[in-house]
DNA sequence: TATTGTTATACTCTATAACTATA
DNA sequence: TATAGTTATAGAGTATAACAATA
């Protein structure tokens, strides 16, 4: 929906344009960031929530990152093969599967946020440490509602 | 590439991530204030553009824009079709076609500048006065470079 | 009858490449 | 030979709906 191409001036005005832009920004470099290993934001993003909710199952996940249901069948089918999670059955219910880090997972999980922080610093380079704090801290109190 | 669904706290801590999802949420509620015009917040960045040099050809919109050629020949069409914008000959080079807003088009971008005004304050409802105009300067910042 | 996970399919969006008419 | 605009097509990404197993 959003260009890749230059942020117009007569657009910076709308600090929601301004939002949407730097946010695809910020996207894009995430994912070229995870594309050496082969994984893209949607399998950050899901690793983080098991690593946080270690054994949920894929219901679980949908509910707690809005991944639909038949795209999360694919994700986990990618971490199991990377050998980043695996689906183990679920102690009292057959139907369910209880989704797990392996320790691979747990590694790559933490060297990533490594990697993610350090993208994180680059992306706000034009701002000084204080600006960056009051940037994030806006940005949550936004986020908040 | 991001879903719909709830921010996971467990992926606050990054302002970049942040960025992305408000940046999300910003587009969707943008194309939905523009969708009972038929509009696309595309169409809306091509108007302003047009406003801002009049007789502009579809190649000095895609350089501006970074909109692609041929996705330009589908919204100056229904810019067209709304009786928005017109193509117009070019004085000297019979291959390029000037654009400009129709008067029709002019008060519609007026319209819809208002609206987007009034959607930003809505967005950043959570802010203070203050602090948005901060939000706003250090994005524009970031945007800077 | 409802729910979990899965598969198959359809749909949207966008980019790529080919075509025309001019230069 | 190169460029502006156009058209047709293919690809990625995602949502929708149908299905099997289990509750």
């Amino acid at each position: 929906m959003w260009s890749n191409g230059p942020i117009p001036d007569e657009l910076t005005m709308f600090p929601g344009y301004l939002l949407t832009r730097l946010g695809h920004e910020s996207a894009r470099r995430f994912a070229e960031l995870l594309d050496p290993d082969g994984l893209h934001p949607r399998h950050f993003g899901v690793m983080t929530i098991i690593a946080a909710h270690p054994g949920v199952s894929q219901q679980g996940l949908r509910e707690l990152t809005g991944i639909d249901a038949s795209s999360m069948v694919g994700v986990i089918d990618e971490l199991e093969l990377f050998g980043l999670a695996e689906r183990r059955a679920h102690p009292s219910d057959r139907r369910t599967r209880a989704i797990f880090l392996t320790d691979r997972g747990t590694e790559t999980l933490t060297r990533l946020r490594l990697l993610a922080g350090a993208l994180q610093r680059e992306l706000f380079s034009a701002l000084s440490e204080s600006e960056r704090k009051t940037l994030h801290r806006l940005l949550q109190k936004v986020a908040a509602g």
